[in-house]
RNA sequence: GGGAGCGUAGCUCAGUCGGUAGAGCAUCGGCCUUUUAAGCCGUGGGUCCUGGGUUCGAGUCCCAGCGCUCCCA
């Protein structure tokens, strides 16, 4: 058990205060001008230092989390990490004298420390800080995870992240790669002249997306707020007001089943582009994958999972009733052998909550039910970057028609591995179209896509909304793409976890 | 929601047919001035996820629950 009061604990707080009769404060104090392990290493190379050789001229100063430690008698190593990546700290008793030696042994693992000293390599060439004085910088109370195979306790890995991080590099390398994604994603629409925004979370009417909200309660107002599901409804406000290019970056939450592809609250990325359309969205799509490839280098031919993927642009354009036809060997337009489709693939057994929901297989949309023939006969297939076009219309309410063509909506889907990363409409701004498909449902889809009427948003695109592109990409599944990451969990710092 | 699997020391994991709870790392004590998961000798450490049940006896078998993972919906 992890009790406060475990021999571990009890052996480090004896320790702790065996460092604070030595009259030095083991939690630390400001320590300036540290180098990164990396960039000290990088130093080392730079300086071509001989193993067993030590370069007088060099002093540098290392800091960060004991990780390893090797003690024989007089001499002792230690191996530190910073999030740069880990040194080796020799320190001998002849060189720190007594009191730097007593403080190394009172030092446990995952202690912080500094050390002072010149740079060298040991006869068996590893780059070494020798160190002349320690610094003590913070004093662990818990044991860390084991030396070798580090945290490998999922449920604790993402419950204890912060043991996580430090433990597993591969963990930090992640996270510091969402970073950078992130930014060259801002990045990217920045240079496209987008203006970046932030749009409410708390929301009285929600909307935008076909998903169940989360709901809250505002005290003093007695009011109740959902958490958003989607921030469309809000920029295309934005197109309105004049704001011809934006984008945010922020979160999303959706009451809905948790798996490797799907967690409560994700990050979305949104961008409206006014006069803009379909094809300027795709260039968006390739655009931001392009910029995070290389903010983390590795090139456009990456793996994922089992798949070698090539994200090299531009991608295949592959339209919706092709797919199927190639796929599932049906006509979109053929209802009958759709429905005699889907019936041999078992996809007319309803889920409980359809069912709840009134929803009958026999009254079922065609449109639904191509689609569920879709997602079984297709979606797997989908594994190179691919924009899927022209899907038909009556899955897409929120959706402009084609010109020629009403029963095609003016929307693609980009799917890289099987996985939906991209979804974009040339939006319909006409309020009349609009406030007839709010609230309009399609039997077979259920509950959760209820839409509500959002007075506010037809008054908004009464006062004219530009003809405009709009796009949403999932920030954590790029991650997970360009990171290999199987689980969308191992992109998000913290995901849900249900209270132990 | 359904199916499969997992939960044992701080960490990583064994535990046979139901018969006294094990190892490595870590801890503590000792030796050790070039180690690389350092090494050698010694040592302490357990709510076997929780609660029931079967049994002379349960980490092990049965039931229920909790948490996690994967697959499916």
């Amino acid at each position: 058990m992890n009790t406060q009061h475990d021999q571990y604990y009890e052996d480090r707080l004896r320790k702790l205060q065996a460092i604070a009769a030595m009259g030095i404060d083991p939690y630390g104090q400001k320590y300036t001008d540290v180098r990164q392990n990396a960039d000290i290493r990088a130093f080392a190379e730079r300086l071509a230092i001989e193993a067993g050789q030590t370069d007088e001229t060099a002093r540098v100063r290392a800091a960060g989390r004991v990780m390893l430690r090797r003690v024989m008698g007089k001499l002792a190593f230690l191996t530190i990490r910073d999030w740069s990546g880990d040194m080796q700290i020799g320190v001998s008793k002849a060189k720190v004298g007594d009191a730097g030696w007593a403080l190394l042994e009172n030092l446990d693992l995952g202690d912080h420390i500094g050390a002072d000293g010149l740079l060298g390599r040991t006869k068996t060439n590893e780059i070494t800080v020798w160190a002349d004085q320690l610094t003590f910088l913070c004093k662990a109370l818990r044991t860390p995870p084991e030396k070798f195979h580090g945290l490998t306790d999922v449920d604790i890995r993402y419950r204890e992240r912060y043991v996580d991080l430090f433990s597993n590099p591969d963990v930090m390398q992640t996270f510091r790669a969402r970073s950078r994604i992130v930014e060259a994603v801002r990045r990217y629409f920045q240079g496209q002249g987008f203006l970046e925004v932030e749009t409410p979370m708390l929301q009285s009417v929600y909307g935008g997306a076909a998903a169940r909200p989360f709901m809250t309660h505002h005290n003093t107002l007695d009011m109740d707020l959902f958490l958003r599901i989607s921030p469309e409804l809000h920029l295309k406000r934005l197109l309105v007001g004049g704001m011809e290019r934006v984008f945010e970056i922020n979160r999303n939450f959706r009451n809905e089943g948790i798996s490797t592809q799907h967690n409560p609250e994700f990050t979305m990325m949104e961008c409206y582009q006014a006069y803009g359309d379909l094809s300027d969205m795709m260039n968006h799509v390739e655009g931001l994958f392009v910029a995070g490839i290389e903010s983390i280098g590795g090139g456009f031919k990456r793996r994922f999972r089992e798949l070698d993927i090539d994200f090299s642009p531009p991608w295949p354009r592959r339209t919706y009733s092709d797919l199927l036809r190639e796929h599932a060997g049906v006509e979109l337009r053929d209802a009958a052998g759709i429905r005699k489709k889907a019936e041999s693939l078992g996809l007319l057994k309803l889920s409980p909550e359809e069912l709840a929901a009134g929803v009958r297989a026999e009254t079922m949309d065609p449109a639904i039910l191509a689609n569920r023939v879709f997602e079984a006969t297709v979606e797997p297939t989908l594994i190179q970057p691919t924009f899927v076009v022209e899907y038909p219309a009556a899955l897409c309410p929120l959706t402009r028609r084609k010109k020629d063509d009403p029963t095609i909506a003016l929307r693609f889907e980009a799917y890289v591995a099987c996985m939906e990363v991209g979804n974009a409409y040339t939006e319909l701004n006409d309020p009349a179209i609009q406030r007839e498909t709010f609230g309009s449902q399609l039997e077979g889809e259920g509950d959760e896509t209820m839409r509500v009427m959002d007075e506010d948003f037809i008054k908004a695109l009464e006062f004219g909304m530009p003809p405009a592109g709009g796009l949403g990409v999932g920030i954590d599944r790029l991650v997970m793409l360009l990171t290999n990451s199987a689980s969308i969990r191992d992109v998000i710092l913290f995901p849900l976890q249900r209270p132990k």
